[in-house]
DNA sequence: AGTTGTCAAGCTAGT
DNA sequence: ACTAGCTTGACAACT
């Protein structure tokens, strides 16, 4: 099992995920910031290394406005060389990485300007992952969406949509269970018209279920990985108390995690520590 | 130098 | 009607 966490390493001085206002968009920026990101993500690996730490998820921001028509600049040969040195140094340490894009990416919006946009933001995820040459292993993580009043309909529409992707989206895309409207078994279902993995969260899964104890919610998962994806993902955080649901702690609780982890033995994955303090 | 309003994008539930 | 929350605050204009 490899640990990690996502976007922010907090005991560096150097962060992946920079980035500006659109208003002030220039080449020269763009360029720089670029480069200062690739820079610290490298920085930021071999941080990871030497703690142990073998799996990183690495921010959206990490080419800004990557999606947006305001950028033309063509990143991946621009910057070829600092990507390829990047995935070889995560493949010969044989470290994992992935991504998740924000909220805004939608593919079941019966909005077509929200779809299309969606489409062009996963293509930058996996056009990302692909310059560095990773393995199929290395994921873009996102949920189901939005309910827009009718459940069903919004799950076929996730799955007519997720079928006109391309090829390179695919091979890299997972879907998640989330915490108030598409639980696991949603994604379950998802996943036998289409053969997506499914990427357990356990917090959501405790703010959203059909009964499935920890156990049963490990083996349901486990069999939507094939062999190309890698051993499955597990997203891990807790509610924090006092604040509303959904909103994550800034800390583990050593009682609560060796409860899960006692749950979860006997079962292989990459666990994400979705965990403020890291 | 320090503070604070605002930032590309969507949706939902709670107030 | 407004806003917090979402995987992660931080940019940039203002005082």
């Amino acid at each position: 099992m490899r640990i990690g966490y996502p976007c922010i390493n907090r005991s560096l001085d150097c962060t992946s995920s920079s980035t500006f206002r659109l208003a002030s968009y220039s080449e020269h920026r763009f360029h720089q910031t670029v480069q200062n990101n690739l820079h610290c993500l490298k920085q930021i690996l071999h941080y990871n290394l030497e703690h142990g730490v073998g799996f990183f998820r690495i921010s959206s921001d990490i080419i800004p406005f990557a999606s947006h028509p305001v950028c033309s600049v063509e990143w991946g040969r621009t910057f070829r060389k600092e990507l390829l040195s990047i995935g070889d140094f995560v493949m010969n340490h044989d470290m994992r990485v992935s991504m998740h894009p924000d909220q805004f990416t939608l593919i079941n919006s019966p909005n077509e300007n929200v779809l299309t946009q969606s489409c062009s933001e996963l293509s930058y995820h996996a056009h990302f992952l692909d310059s560095m040459k990773l393995g199929y292993d290395a994921k873009i993580q996102i949920h189901i969406g939005g309910v827009y009043g009718d459940k069903k309909a919004a799950i076929s529409r996730f799955i007519k949509n997720y079928n006109h992707l391309p090829p390179a989206v695919k091979n890299r895309l997972v879907i998640e269970n989330d915490d108030r409207l598409f639980s696991l078994k949603d994604c379950l279902d998802i996943h036998q018209a289409t053969g997506i993995p499914v990427l357990l969260d356990i917090f959501h899964h405790q703010c959203l279920n059909n009964g499935e104890t920890l156990r049963e919610a490990f083996s349901l998962t486990a069999p939507t990985w094939q062999e190309q994806d890698g051993i499955p993902i597990v997203d891990y955080s807790l509610q924090q108390e006092g604040a509303r649901k959904g909103k994550h702690r800034e800390s583990i609780n050593s009682n609560d995690f060796k409860n899960f982890l006692n749950a979860a033995c006997g079962f292989s994955f990459d666990l994400m520590l979705e965990i403020k303090d890291k």
